[in-house]
DNA sequence: CAACAATACTCTGCTCGCCGATATATATCG
DNA sequence: CGATATATATCGGCGAGCAGAGTATTGTTG
């Protein structure tokens, strides 16, 4: 499959863990990213809708909660599989760049165990 | 910075390497993906563009070869640590995905050494 | 030697995921 | 009662990449 974007990648990671609603994702992904990205809502029922569409992603009943309606999703087995190429894909590009930068004598990050 | 493509982050790689033109980098590119991406000239060419003026990616001269024209690039020290946080970035977000996939009993492809 | 593949760079139209903003509704807090 | 937080939905626009065609030269091969 084709290349996924960090947003996409952050909502699948979230719901690899378990059925959660949209809007708890919004944080979700925040707390994955250290604070790094906040999803849009946009970007997110519209990622939904397409992660449904593609069947990596399930509607996974919907609850009301203090009168507030949550639409609860969560990761089909195709959809683990899929993030877990993206994780593959991913390791393996970082350790091609790691290479060379470290022949280069650039020091990487570290990723805070 | 922004999120970076697989296409500018195998173009980056590339070039932390060393010297090199431009219709090089497909090879490269299609080299450390393993096959598995292949730089569209239009991509490319326009990358490389992006990628002067934000002053990640320099010239690095021009030789006739054979009657053809070759545009040589280099990476920039500010190329090769925006190469280096996009590495620690995609280090982190692999990591995250891991645990939660082995916590679901999902195993990863191994990147293979 | 003419046709074709390969090398090397340029340009244009289009798609797709994301961004920014706005809208609607309810509950809570000061 | 107004502001803030929770929760979902929708719309215009952007930017990187994709698909494809174009130009020019060299090397190959039938």
């Amino acid at each position: 499959m084709a290349e996924m974007r960090e947003p996409t990648f952050l909502i699948l990671t979230a719901l690899a863990e378990g059925r959660k609603h949209g809007y708890a994702l919004i944080a979700e992904a925040s707390a994955l990213s250290g604070g790094r990205v906040t999803l849009k809502v946009g970007t997110l029922y519209a990622a939904l809708e397409r992660l449904q569409e593609q069947e990596l992603v399930a509607a996974a009943g919907e609850e009301v909660i203090d009168g507030r309606l949550r639409r609860y999703y969560k990761l089909t087995d195709a959809g683990a599989h899929e993030l877990a190429d993206e994780v593959a894909r991913l390791e393996r590009n970082a350790q091609q760049a790691r290479r060379r930068l470290h022949g280069r004598g650039v020091a990487i990050a570290g990723a805070g165990a």
